[in-house]
DNA sequence: TCTAGGATCGGCT
DNA sequence: GCCGATCCTAGAT
């Protein structure tokens, strides 16, 4: 395993992210999530995602359309991201997608550790579980050290610290399972819509 | 200014 | 599996 990755020939562009909220969301997992610091570089593997559909959409930030100072990047162009502090203490990262001005995203739930193992490690604690280590939407912040500062970053900007990179891995079409939302409960019907993507991995051997 | 609630996490049972 | 921590954010007054 390499512990780092040239990705400059692989980085994917922003008419990825232009396109319908939900296929983009599907077409995520699997893609690589690097972000380089001076610290050095960590790849994750994207196992886990939300589909925000913006006005329409009750749980999303931008329902209703709502247009404050913390959720401005969700509005803008695709290709961005869009970083939020959740409980006052845990951040949250999301892709923008489809049209600027739609007001759609996709949260980024969780991934696999693929290079820079030694410094999510480092970033996460000694006593973290192997499995545990990008689990939940505040612990892959915390594995790529992004916050609040990250917010409305483009992803696709030529050297961009952060970047989404295609190496051709994919889960296999009957690996991906579609849900509701975790944790959105009082979106009322949009509580029920089945917009998160999870890649069911083989989890013995 | 004040208040209620939140796209969570980790420790404990 | 359950529950409390913890404080920012947005909307109401």
């Amino acid at each position: 395993m390499p512990s780092s990755f040239d990705s400059s020939h692989a980085v994917v562009g922003r008419a990825f992210y232009q396109r319908p909220t939900e296929r983009v969301a599907r077409e995520l997992l699997g893609k690589l999530l690097v972000h380089s610091t001076e610290d050095g570089e960590v790849g994750l593997r994207l196992t886990e995602v939300e589909a925000y559909l913006g006005p329409t959409d009750r749980a999303s930030h931008t329902w209703g359309g709502r247009r404050t100072a913390r959720n401005l990047s969700m509005w803008g162009p695709p290709g961005h991201a869009y970083l939020y502090l959740i409980y006052g203490l845990h951040h949250c990262a999301n892709l923008v997608t489809a049209e600027e001005g739609s007001g759609e995203a996709v949260l980024l739930r969780a991934g696999l550790p693929t290079f820079g193992h030694q410094l999510v490690r480092a970033r996460r604690g000694p006593r973290v579980a192997e499995t545990r280590l990008c689990d939940g939407p505040g612990k892959l912040c915390q594995a790529l050290a992004l916050d609040r500062s990250h917010d409305g970053l483009d992803l696709c900007a030529l050297g961009a610290s952060l970047r989404l990179v295609d190496d051709g891995v994919r889960p296999a079409e009957g690996a991906v399972v579609r849900t509701a939302r975790i944790g959105v409960e009082s979106a009322g019907d949009a509580a029920r819509w089945q917009l998160r993507f999870l890649w069911q991995m083989e989890t013995a051997g």
